[in-house]
DNA sequence: TGAATAGTTTACCAAATGGTAAACAGTGAA
DNA sequence: TTCACTGTTTACCATTTGGTAAACTATTCA
C-alpha cells in the first residue's frame, strides 16, 4: 500500500462521519476552538476531543494552541486528494462511455468493424 | 441526521478502504465478477463478498447475477455526491480567502475602514 | 448424475470506532 | 491563591470492521 493511499483512508475515513463533516462544513466558514466545532452536537467533551484528533490525523484541521483554547483551522488540501482521487474514477468511467458512443457512431456511419461479430466487447 | 448525510456516510466509508478503492478504479475500466474484483488481493472469498456487499450498500456498485457469476459495474452517482459534498466546503473555503483579498485590496488602495484598527480580523 | 466453479453465509477473532463519565492539566482572571 | 474554564486523557462499553476457515447454495458442464 502506497503512502497517499495510507493518506487517503485517514482523509475518507474523517469524511465517513456526519458529525466531523460538520465540524469541517463549520471550519469552511473560518477558524473555530474546540469548543465551538462541538457545541452543536450533544456529545461530551472528551466524543468532541476525539472527532477533532481524527480530523487533525487525517490532515484536513490544523490546530494552533492559544494559553487554553486550541484553534482550529481547516487544511484544504487532503479534500484535494480526495477530490483528485474521485475525479480521476470518474473520468476514467467517463471515457469508456464515450469510446462506446464512438463506436456506436461508427456502427451507425455504416463502417462495420470486424469485431462487431460475437460479444467480444469488454 | 438528514438521509444524504447517511448516504454520504456509506459512501466515504466506502472509499476508507484501500482495497475496495482499488476496486473501484477496477470497475471505472468496465464491468467485473465478484472473482475478478477480488483477485489482485491475498484475501478469501468471504472477504471480498464482504467489500463487494460494503461498495453496493454505498451504492457505488450495481450487481446483474448471471447464473453463478455476479457482474458488478460501477454506479458513479454517490460518486458525485461525495465529489459535491467536498467541493461545497473548498468553495467556501476559498470564498473566504477571496473576501480577505478583496478587503486587502481596498486597504492597499487607501479606502481604510474604520474596522482596520486593531486585531480585529477573526 | 456427479464434479467443478462462483459466490454467500456462518461462526469466530482482533482491532478500531464512537460514545460516556470522571479525573487531570494548564490557563486566565478575581 | 483560588476558582472557573478549555481541553485532554483514562477506563470502560457496545458496535462495527476486516479478516479467516469452513460449510453451504446454486449453476455449469462433462
Amino acid at each position: 500500500m502506497v503512502n497517499s493511499e495510507v493518506a487517503l483512508d485517514a482523509v475518507f475515513g474523517a469524511l465517513s462521519d456526519a458529525t466531523r463533516r460538520a465540524m469541517l462544513a463549520r471550519l469552511a466558514s473560518g477558524p473555530a476552538t474546540v469548543g465551538e466545532l462541538g457545541a452543536p452536537f450533544g456529545i461530551t467533551k472528551g466524543a468532541v476531543s476525539k472527532h477533532v484528533k481524527v480530523l487533525e490525523r487525517s490532515g484536513l484541521l490544523i490546530r494552533d494552541v492559544q494559553g487554553r483554547v486550541h484553534r482550529c483551522e481547516l487544511e484544504p488540501e487532503p479534500l484535494s486528494q480526495a477530490a483528485h482521487w474521485v475525479d480521476e474514477v470518474r473520468a476514467h468511467w467517463e471515457a469508456r462511455f464515450d469510446a462506446l458512443a464512438d463506436y456506436l457512431e461508427e456502427l451507425q456511419a455504416g463502417a462495420v468493424p470486424s469485431a462487431a461479430k460475437g460479444e467480444s466487447r469488454d
